[in-house]
DNA sequence: CAAGAGTCTATACAAACGTATCGGTCGCCA
DNA sequence: TGGCGACCGATACGTTTGTATAGACTCTTG
């Protein structure tokens, strides 16, 4: 698969995923223009020259991750490849800088992050509400397991440390989705969603 | 309840407070030796004299909370007090600074946050072993099962939004805390544990 | 080939920061 | 009562930061 924009592979794309990188590991505040200009290997006035300010070069982070997630959603869920391997390769290989970089945003208070959280909690309150016509609080069931599956992503490096094993390696992820699903009552990710998940998971694991 | 230690209540305690209370809202490297002594009324010099380095008053919090925490859990949990109304009157009124000081050291790399993460899967790796004797993986189980709980607290500021009510108010506490007994498998609490906490929720629900 | 837009580096500067230092005030005890 | 230590404020200094500016190189285009 090919990069989300024809601008990617440039000096500007290589600026970007280097803030992403930095940002997510150091917070914003703490991550310099000069440290992203030695990370990216260009002198720092040429990352001021793309992107003009740090707060410019965050928002370009931001709407960034957000395409980039809203695509694999498209071609992942909305096109059924949620199967293929090229497509699960491709997610493995591309999605964890980014997903590092969105957990840390959601703290360090990114409006962008924010959008994205809300926009969760409704897709998975209209899951449930779906699945489930009683008068629970499904807004409050949907918050929480919205925050609980992002909380695993915003706390990848304790989760890592406690597993022994990278959350973005294979076997890490295997086990952490296996765990997720051992923990959480299966009706609320939908039987049918849960199903799908436990096969794929089944699958993959089946193929090492 | 009296502070947790006598020297609380004096300039150095409010000095730290504040400091907790800005470290949570926006990150250390963010926070400003300046803006702490604004928001405790004192000198930016007095703070210094009381902690040295910006570091030092760092671990200064670190060590509070993990002190503070410890103390809670021997008097609640050791001690049967969950369910005593001045216990749990004393913890809502306490305890939400600490928690959100305690999310953000999470994020920010604070060694005493990364130790209390490692100290609360352990102990609920051991909980979980001791309910169940199968070959599960419960060293994942019990790592997803923490971050899961504390992602809620690195996220609080997003599940109030999402909820339309504080976390750390009493309606929000309760929503969410009924969701999590919703969502989670009441086995991996221990049967005995959850039917302790929804009863005690339930009280609280009936109190008011 | 000339020119200009795009790309990149080097240097400079004002602001903000952590921290060190000095001076002052209050309370306690000999 | 006198002084001494703890507590507190004001000021200053060196560093780091974001950003502005000026110049050099490259590549396309007319």
């Amino acid at each position: 698969m090919r990069p989300i924009s024809e601008e990617d592979l440039t000096t500007r794309a290589r600026i970007r995923d280097a803030a992403m990188a930095l940002f997510a590991e150091q917070g914003v505040k703490a991550t310099t223009i000069r440290g992203i200009a030695e990370a990216a290997k260009v002198s720092p006035g040429l990352v001021q020259h793309h992107f003009g300010t740090k707060e410019a070069l965050r928002q370009a982070c931001d709407e960034y991750v957000l395409s980039y997630l809203r695509e694999q959603v498209t071609v992942g869920v909305t096109d059924h490849n949620l199967d293929k391997p090229e497509f699960i390769e491709n997610v493995h290989r591309t999605a964890p800088p980014l997903m590092k970089y969105l957990g840390r945003a959601l703290v360090d208070g990114s409006p962008a992050a924010a959008a994205m959280f809300d926009e969760l909690v409704s897709v998975t309150e209209e899951h449930l509400a779906d699945d489930d016509r009683s008068e629970a609080d499904h807004r409050a069931r949907a918050t929480v397991l919205t925050a609980m599956k992002l909380g695993i992503t915003v706390l990848h490096e304790h989760v890592s440390r406690a597993l022994g094993t990278d959350l973005y390696a294979p076997q890490g992820a295997l086990r952490v989705g296996k765990a997720q699903l051992d923990l959480i009552r299966p009706e609320f990710l939908g039987r049918e969603l849960f199903d799908q998940a436990r096969t794929g998971l089944e699958k993959v694991e089946g193929q090492r």
